[in-house]
DNA sequence: ATTGATTTGTTCATTTTCTGAACTTATCGT
DNA sequence: ACGATAAGTTCAGAAAATGAACAAATCAAT
């Protein structure tokens, strides 16, 4: 277990990269003195090490970093099947990947995971000792202690301990959290929002994922609810949505309901790729769905800087680019819709990512509650 | 300068009430000897009296709660002429009020209240010893040090450091605050949100405010523009607003917007009670009205309440009650259009509020200040 | 090359803060 | 009246942070 200054001087290194004794010091309010004990302490235990050497007027000042093999971490998607596993660094390195079955069973998948651990695991012995956490990263609702999930309609689950579960099973601690929340720990700890206190991933897929990170931390709100922006009615009275709602963002912009809007339009579009050629090419309905999806989209992203005024907001992809039509029409419909003074205040930033990343998203989980602590609301 | 654990031990009474020397010390995670020395002091400081004695098995303990009289503020609101100025104690009670004439001048407004300041502590001088801060609440845009007004458009202002203005004028150490925020800070300080962690306050008048709580904090957002719900947009291709876009929430539900639609409607109606009255009375164009402006606010707030998940939003509005038509369909609309998983979930308070109660939230913004320390982002 | 200026990082005695354990105080239940 | 129980205080000692002096490593100017 960390001191709270030590965590502190992790979360300015994670956020600011490397840095010297003397501006971690002052950073944190506290003396050189102190500052040379903690130092002291944590590249002891091998979390931190020495790195560059910055030469300047006087003594030269030698950069503190996290080390990279200064602990690793395991995560697991349950986002398909098979489940992607990976084993990741303290720099959010993938250094190794498994696949894994997935089941709907809980206990199953935490043997899954333990049998898998070693195969992940072979041939570093080293890496094997430093092991530090473990994280699971579903789409549901989980709770903020981050063991629970409250409830899952993919995996049919409801108040399932899955952490203790997984623990009992492999003897490592253990982490849930929601696939967007996850993913946004992750862009924090190792990704573009790194330096970025306040801002919101929003994850572009068959459905539409949302979490927010305030002031520096993961914001989960009150039931664990914060950002579902899936559910946010953008269209009045509009189609009827799974949730039991009309007119939800997921039922006009996430890539399932594109797929199934191209279907009605008797499109023989599989994939939103094939949409925006068939757009690009001219086609009515194509360019239809695209616009109206991305209006939708784009609006409700605009709501969200409205709302929340975040410093960045990061959208995330699984196919395709960010640059067709569809984007296009998200970013004019996100400029069109917040405060003019306001337009263009905001990053957007769009990334492209795959199944893996939804892994190393849950191995930032763990990586997060050893390096920053638990997150307390 | 109070030290950090006496910050976090107000913080805590702020929050919970009168508490005990032990239960306070396993709330801060101190020893009991230690939260004995920090109580001790805060009381030697006039800060912390001893209250109820509650009796139970063992030696009886003693409740510790803010002394009322401990501290005393200066707010003053900005929003209406003449301006309201308020004496608050530490609990949030008006001790004194004055009126201020208001002007578009801040070298004028700080000799205002440098002038009116003698007439609000007249009479008590015990009170003007222990003036502990003054606050400034306005509509418009503040930067995080509470010290700038960023942008007003009400009072024509740009960069307007009103702060160092007027603790030049008075020598009394000052705040400023957007006026929603700062209904936020007292309804979180004095107010009905004591205890709950994330909330959003809405307030409903001739425009549309809101400020959020994340986490026991006020969030101003990365360019102080949190919770600018009034523009977003809420009805595309709607009548356009002030601010250049289209169908924002300002245009619909505001009461301006409401008043203006009366007159477009030929109703000789001037408030929002007479308006809510011919309604009763069947009148179809007031009952329109009525349903399309509480449609649109209720649906922001469902909104708010999907993507955020507080633990509570507060209505304040001006005039009447929240039981007519407008508020019934407003709950109504918030409830369609959230989750049905969530549905009922988030309590949504109402309260009347008048003038005074934002010279209050002012004076509060200088209480958070005393008690709780700069809110640091 | 030497010297002085400059800045980083360490050391250590000292101060400050916090704690555990014993103790006092005040009540309840029998 | 007396033991049980729990709150709050006291105080010596532990733990944490600090200031000041110092050592180390460089640059810049001579």
């Amino acid at each position: 277990m960390l001191t709270s200054s030590q965590r502190q001087l992790l979360r300015v290194i994670s956020e600011s990269g490397p840095l010297s004794r003397t501006v971690l010091a002052a950073s944190l309010g506290v003396s050189k003195a102190t500052m040379s004990g903690i130092a002291r302490d944590l590249i002891a235990l091998g979390i931190l090490h020495e790195t560059e050497t910055v030469y300047g007027q006087g003594r030269p000042s030698i950069l503190l970093d996290l080390h990279p093999e200064g602990a690793f971490f395991v995560g697991i998607s349950l986002l398909e099947d098979p489940a992607p596993m990976v084993l990741s660094d303290l720099n959010g390195k993938i250094i190794a990947r498994e696949n894994m079955p997935l089941s709907r069973d809980a206990e199953v998948i935490a043997s899954g995971i333990a049998e898998m651990l070693p195969k992940l695991l072979a041939g570093r012995p080293d890496v094997a000792k430093k092991l530090s956490g473990l994280g699971v990263a579903l789409s549901g609702f989980v709770d903020e202690k981050q063991a629970n999930c409250v409830q899952s309609t993919l995996l049919g689950w409801q108040d399932v301990p899955l952490a203790k579960i997984v623990r009992q099973k492999t003897g490592i601690e253990t982490f849930i959290e929601n696939d967007a929340k996850a993913l946004a720990v992750s862009e924090k700890l190792f990704g573009i929002a790194r330096d970025v206190k306040n801002f919101s991933v929003v994850s572009f897929g068959e459905g539409i994922g949302c979490a927010h990170f305030i002031r520096g931390k993961l914001y989960r709100g009150n039931h664990g609810g914060a950002g579902e922006i899936a559910h946010c009615t953008i269209e009045p009275n509009g189609a009827s949505c799974r949730c039991g709602k009309r007119g939800c963002l997921d039922t006009v912009a996430s890539i399932k309901a594109i797929k199934e809007m191209s279907k009605a339009g008797s499109l023989s579009c599989t994939s939103l790729t094939e949409l925006e050629q068939e757009a690009s090419a001219g086609n009515v309905v194509a360019i239809r769905i695209l616009h109206r999806a991305g209006s939708a989209l784009g609006l409700a992203i605009a709501h969200l800087i409205q709302f929340n005024d975040p410093g960045m907001i990061l959208i995330t992809h699984v196919e395709g680019n960010f640059d067709g039509l569809f984007g296009t029409v998200v970013r004019q419909a996100i400029e069109a819709n917040v405060l003019p003074r306001y337009a263009g205040q905001t990053p957007v930033r769009t990334q492209r990512i795959d199944g893996d990343i939804w892994a190393r998203g849950a191995a930032s989980i763990a990586a997060h509650n050893f390096l920053i602590g638990p997150n307390r609301n």
